[in-house]
DNA sequence: TAAAAATATTTTAAGGTTGAAGTAAGTGGG
DNA sequence: CCCACTTACTTCAACCTTAAAATATTTTTA
């Protein structure tokens, strides 16, 4: 690890930092467009459906519309369409609020349960191999890095 | 950094490598959204349009567009709307390939030179911002670990 | 050289993405 | 009560993305 430097318009370390970034992108771009491919394949499914029935298996009561959307950080509108073909596929339901007739539940089915764990498992195995380089110790570490960062981002966004 | 683990379907470092591609996800996701909503509202541009203005400028006497779509690892029919796009806004050209009829260089304008030279300094600068907390050694440290990732990510591939 | 194969690009259909505009339904102050 | 405001969601237009089909052209093969 380095030092702390300060961070000015052309600090030394900027272009170090612009590789990084690009570097980070590349690999990202790699292992998702693998996910995206495995999917497609194996499931004919797609990330974001894959996105949406991961975010809703982790609440048993659903999630309203908004609720996912904030969750996933995708806009509203999106949310909508990505729903209606789970739906179609009968993978989700939409059921009615009580009290707001504004509002729906999103729910995984039995069938959609049951389909997400299947693809959950398949998913999980796909990245134990991209990233079978890094041991438990070194996953763990960098992880904690790339969280740190993470929360960094909020940070300046605010 | 910790010794090699074989790769198993129920390694227990399994998980944790799971752990380590969502944050890797998120963080991405966040910096690569940051630069969308940065290109959208200093430049009325996007992330793709950078992209292809970015290869470009690193190639003088332009790529054909295959070659674009190569160098992007992108489709070649999403090239042709991007490039469509930027010669309508006068920052491409297509060049007719002599002996080839079926062929375009594509080239940046002069003005597109200019245009991409202020986005790539402002992108620059973003980006040092938002990675800021990495010092140059460990920039290059992690940076070095990713093309690592990389390669091997394509060797799995063949 | 004619037919077949390969190459370079565009078009198409289906989905994902956004911000903004639109619709419907709840909430609250006067 | 009613008018304004807010909230929940959908629709829309524009763009990005892919795989597959279509076009046009060049190269190879028989």
């Amino acid at each position: 690890m380095s030092a702390p430097s300060p961070i000015l318009p052309d600090d030394p370390a900027s272009k170090e930092r612009l590789r990084l970034w690009l570097r980070f992108l590349k690999a990202s771009r790699a292992i998702e467009s693998q996910i995206r491919d495995n999917l497609r394949r194996e499931f004919a499914s797609t990330l974001p459906r894959f996105d949406v029935m991961a975010a809703l298996s982790r609440y048993s009561d659903g999630l309203k519309m908004s609720q996912l959307s904030e969750v996933l950080r995708v806009s509203n509108g999106n949310v909508t369409g990505i729903v209606d073909r789970l739906v179609e596929d009968g993978f989700l339901v939409r059921v009615a609020v009580p009290n707001d007739r504004r509002a729906w539940q999103v729910r995984l089915t039995e069938r959609g349960e049951k389909e997400f764990a299947a693809q959950a498992a398949a998913h999980e195995s796909w990245i134990n191999e991209m990233l079978g380089e890094f041991g438990a110790q070194d996953a763990a570490n960098i992880g904690n890095r790339l969280e740190q960062l993470e929360t960094s981002l909020r940070e300046k966004k605010q």
